[in-house]
RNA sequence: GGUGGGGUGGCAGAGUGGUUGAAUGUACCGGUCUUGAAAACCGGCAGGCCCGUCAGGGUCUCGAGGGUUCGAAUCCCUCCCCCACCGCCA
């Protein structure tokens, strides 16, 4: 969530982060809200100072009149009894106009905050401006030793390539009928070796970050209460993202929210709390199950490992301090680990710079990495695919709009509470890298070398088929 | 799931209707003393919001929400969480 002070300041900034970001958040009604609802709270506080100062003047001797009274008979109680009346009546009106304020602000306080939650973080100045994905901009891209963008599938390698969805029917890795029995449409087996392989990318991942990176590896829950989602800002913009677990209506405990990324429980690690400053940087990381409803995506991407509805995911996140120079620099490192690991495992890919439309409310900066896919997009000449690039990564940078949500603070060298800076990033999300390791390392005959890194954690097997 | 106990400042721990945003201890920061450190002593030490150029002022917050009252950390209701024991169990 964005400062409101700032808002008020520099309206424009917001008014062009919307647009920018080509969303649809009234600005200037926000701006109208917040002042009726400063103003009421300035009469409110007014009558209050004054209902204060006067119950603690005549508070004690309402006291100690009480006191008499107990004792007291006839007439002294009559008049004892009046006197009280008559002091404690001196309140009442004030009372009345707190009252009066407290409903006119219970009548705006929630479209306020729902606005207020709407609120974009503005894009950093150079995030070229787009109303979408086609508008990204591609940064660079790499490619293993041995391939050329510009050749196909076929004259890279010699042979016409098999889709992943060919390859995991072909050596049993993926068992999408009976995913589907089990748990309805994008949802999958992953077997036999198949798992295995999905297993030793995750441990991969974890492991690089641990031992080569100095991450922190974590186990969060995936199993969130509403706060979380909201302060960590997919809510409410996500909701329908979101599975939704409604305890509530079984008569007793809190809703609770299923995950679509690891960054959900990270984040909200150290919600509410007030840091140390040699505390950060924070790096973290963790594996997770992540479970995403795909709502509004009928259609897209029906078959195979692509968009499916549980996955696991290893995420990496940092919280540093209020420091742009600092942010840019991790954002740096984090990218660079993902580099490091696609590289490892052979894959080619290439890092987009995300325009302002492809931007989410939260992020200021984004670059997306997407990994080569021989086995996506339409089919050429001779009869395969000609292979497409598909989203595997995502590294945004947030300023601190989710640090503030979360209320997760530090004090600077001077003393001042601030609100951190956070940065999140993918590290590996299995099964979707499967699609093209598999499809990358495959042979002529169907077989598919395991990348070298991923041996240890597949019992030395460096050949599936 | 049952029964009982409990949630107060970084931590510990007072406080059961009225100058208590909160005693005291401890931690932390600054100072005195010391060759240095420790000890001792002195001082400081919650956050949000609103108003104000500043100085400063006001208001809210004692698990959360609601209620009673002129006035609530203190009384009532609902919920959440923690601890102990019993039951059940991956």
């Amino acid at each position: 969530m964005i400062d409101l002070k700032d808002l008020r300041e520099n309206p424009d900034r917001y008014r062009n982060a919307v647009r920018d970001k080509c969303m649809d958040v009234d600005v200037d009604r926000l701006l109208a809200l917040d002042e009726a609802r400063r103003a009421i709270l300035t009469r409110q506080e007014t009558a209050r100072s004054e209902q204060n100062k006067i119950s603690k003047e005549i508070g004690p001797t309402i006291g100690q009149l009480k006191g008499k009274l107990k004792g007291a008979a006839g007439d002294e109680k009559d008049r004892l009894e009046i006197e009280i009346a008559t002091l404690e009546s001196k309140p009442a009106e004030l009372k009345a106009i707190v009252a009066e304020e407290e409903r006119h602000m219970q009548a705006i306080e929630p479209e306020w905050k729902a606005l207020w939650l709407q609120v974009p973080q503005p894009p950093t100045d150079e995030v070229p401006k787009g109303k979408g994905s086609d508008d990204n901009v591609e940064v660079r891209r790499w490619a293993p030793a041995g391939w050329d963008f510009k050749k196909s599938f076929a004259e890279n390698r010699g042979f016409k390539p098999r889709t992943h969805l060919e390859l995991v029917k072909m050596h049993g890795l993926v068992d999408f009928e009976r995913g589907v029995k089990i748990g309805g449409t994008r949802h999958y087996v992953m077997w036999g070796l198949g798992m295995r392989l999905h297993q030793a990318v995750l441990r991969y991942a974890v492991d690089f970050m641990a031992d080569k990176r100095g991450f922190t590896p974590m186990g969060v829950p995936v199993l969130v209460k509403e706060e979380c989602m909201i302060g960590t800002g997919f809510f409410p913009a996500g909701r329908e993202q979101a599975y939704h677990i409604e305890e509530s209506k079984r008569g007793s405990g809190h809703d609770m929210f299923l995950t679509g990324t690891g960054e959900v429980g990270l984040m909200g690690l150290h919600a509410d709390e007030i840091l140390h400053m040699d505390q950060l940087p924070l790096k973290y990381c963790t594996v997770s199950t992540c479970f995403r409803r795909e709502a509004g995506a009928a259609g897209k991407d029906t078959a195979g490992l692509y968009r499916i509805h549980q996955f696991d995911k290893v995420e990496q996140i940092v919280v540093c301090k209020a420091d742009d120079a600092e942010s840019r620099a991790w954002h740096k490192q984090m990218i660079e680990s993902v580099e490091m690991i696609l590289q490892s495992m052979g894959l080619a890919y290439r890092l987009l710079q995300c325009c302002t439309g492809d931007l989410g409310v939260k992020n200021e900066d984004m670059i997306d990495i997407e990994s080569w896919m021989p086995g996506r997009g339409a089919n050429g000449p001779d009869g395969a695919p000609t292979g497409e690039f598909g989203e595997t990564h995502s590294a945004s940078r947030l300023n601190d709009f989710q640090c503030r949500r979360l209320n997760l603070r530090y004090k600077d060298e001077a003393g001042k509470m601030r609100f951190a800076y956070a940065l999140n990033n993918t590290v590996a999300a299995s099964p979707r890298i499967l699609i093209p390791l598999l499809e990358m390392h495959q042979q002529a005959d169907g077989s598919v070398i395991v990348p070298e890194v991923l041996r240890p954690y597949m019992g030395g097997i460096a050949k599936i088929g």
